[in-house]
DNA sequence: AGGGTGACTGCTA
DNA sequence: GTAGCAGCCACCC
């Protein structure tokens, strides 16, 4: 059982309170946690113990890339959320940028 | 208690 | 424009 400390449940309310077909970034979320580090914000994500109830594939970099594993796009399981990202109005390149920057939500 | 890691960001060469 | 280095915060060993 892990842990989820109180940072953590934060990240992921927050993720949780992405509308449908929207994305934020690690900077703005980390930020509005009141830390600035979309290092700590990564780590929470990483640590996901909520999975696809926490759709962590709406949260990319400053880059406007998606951030599936590892900081890069790699594996098909990244693929899929990329589609289902697409399914919902967000529709990325083949490389994992975003399209349309003016989908990214500064504030929620 | 201390050190290392990481799904990041920003600046500099 | 591309590549590399340092800084940052929180979690894990």
């Amino acid at each position: 059982m892990r842990v989820v400390t109180a940072f953590e449940q934060q990240v992921y309310e927050a993720i949780s309170a992405i509308p449908c077909g929207k994305v934020t970034t690690y900077k703005y979320l980390a930020q509005r946690l009141g830390c600035g580090s979309a290092q700590a914000v990564g780590q929470a994500l990483k640590r996901n113990p909520h999975a696809p109830q926490v759709p962590c594939h709406r949260v990319i970099n400053s880059q406007l890339k998606i951030a599936g594993y590892m900081g890069q796009v790699s594996g098909e399981e990244v693929q899929r959320k990329i589609d289902l990202l697409a399914a919902e109005g967000v529709e990325f390149d083949s490389d994992g940028y975003l399209e349309d920057c003016s989908l990214v939500l500064e504030e929620w």
